[in-house]
DNA sequence: TTGGCTATAATGTATATACATAATGATCGG
DNA sequence: CCGATCATTATGTATATACATTATAGCCAA
């Protein structure tokens, strides 16, 4: 049985519409209702009905042209939202103790391959910092991190002994864009060790880069023993869920 | 240099209270101006205000309180946007040509493992498909799909000689809900034989299973090995970027 | 037939207004 | 001094209206 909170009429025509479409009742290339016959349905003004439209249609699950009308839309790619949680919280939520170890510091000028990963034009300096989070005092992740001082000078003070990189960035960083890459590679010797893993093991690996407005902030390479984890990221039509 | 295509009154107002928060100029937890305020600031009514602050809360860059006012959020979970294409857009993309090859194909009564990937309480039929998505004649993604044929009757009909079991299906369940599942696994000796790679060489994983409203749909797992392929999803404040 | 003009139909954006809702803070009685 | 009540304030939702924008269709003339 499906509780029904008392919704709003926007929630009420939204769900419906949405229904409609997940039913396959209208399919792909359908015409919905114009905004003015969907207002007359439902007896409300066409800004109700509008703002409906609206959201389905930045939803992706309509498409709509002035003059024609709007159609259901095609699924395309799978757009599916991937949520990654801050590791410590993740360990925390596997009811499992976390703690945090710093395996390496160092400062430096960047170098080629730091230049590359944190899209640097000019040399500049680097902090690359070797980590590892521990569940249960078992390693869960390895991070390798690389931060430019010339956006966060305040690292260089930082020793991380008492809070992990990431925890310190985001709240140094309020808010920043990302790109997340994310990919599977065998666990080298070095990585092996540190991971307390086989070599070979298959690892899951998480590459972010993060920007401010003021430049590259970090490079982070998170590597997550395979056979111990997955990500999972979710897909609904109507957004939540 | 960036052109400014002539804005709306909402972008522009959208972008200037991103701006600011983007930047640190408004630090997570700073109240921003009321929407009187907003509207007496632009020069336009409140209901414009709101509309932006109400799409900046979906977005999840502000928390709005009654009678207290909108905040600027702590920047939580990265929440990441992952496109998983079709995997023939995807070939395409890569300008290499496209083809696929079935296998293996069966139709049997669900077994235990079946029911579990499906989610299916009682015992029905399935198909169980093979197959080897190839870009330029070399394979470059292996799916193993299992497909619940009380929901879609009309797979039993249909040999994928043609179209991929994937595409196939997208165009017979218009929108259905999805859980994608990623991880990494090193190749055995079954995989690596049909990917032609080393055995052992770490893959990715996705896994993905898909629901209508009339059942479970399908469970695919899809495995890609690792050194030739990445998963790349972007996060930005503001929404899409 | 063809090219271009125009009317029209649908969405896109914005306003002014109204009332509902919820949390805060102040007032007042015990 | 404590606690209930009530006014205030900011957001939440919806309406009616206006005008802008744009793609389509139909018309008319060269």
């Amino acid at each position: 049985m499906t509780i029904v909170k008392d919704a709003t009429l926007h929630q009420r025509i939204l769900g419906d519409i949405e229904a409609r479409i997940v039913s396959g009742e209208w399919p792909p290339g359908h015409r919905i209702p114009f905004e003015v016959d969907l207002a007359a349905d439902y007896n409300c003004s066409r800004m109700t009905a509008n703002k409906v439209l609206t959201q389905l249609a930045k939803s992706g699950l309509i498409e709509r042209r002035k003059k024609s009308g709007s159609f259901v839309a095609q699924p395309r790619a799978q757009s599916a939202v991937l949520a990654i949680a801050e590791i410590e919280a993740e360990v925390q939520s596997l009811r499992l103790a976390y703690s945090h170890s710093v395996h390496a510091r160092t400062k430096r000028r960047a170098n080629a391959d730091d230049k590359q990963r944190l899209e640097l034009s000019e040399a500049a300096s680097v902090l690359d910092i070797t980590s590892i989070h521990h569940a249960a005092s078992a390693p869960f992740c390895l991070e390798e991190r690389l931060i430019s001082l010339a956006t966060v000078p305040e690292a260089e003070a930082e020793t991380f002994a008492k809070i992990s990189p990431g925890t310190w960035l985001l709240k140094q960083v309020p808010w920043s864009a990302a790109e997340n890459r994310i990919s599977a590679v065998s666990a080298d010797a070095s990585v092996a060790g540190l991971l307390d893993i086989e070599k070979g093991t298959a690892c899951l690996v998480i590459e972010r880069r993060t920007w401010s407005p003021a430049g590259p902030v970090t490079s982070v390479r998170l590597t997550y023993p395979g056979d111990r984890h997955a990500l999972v990221a979710r897909f609904a039509p109507g957004g939540e869920g």
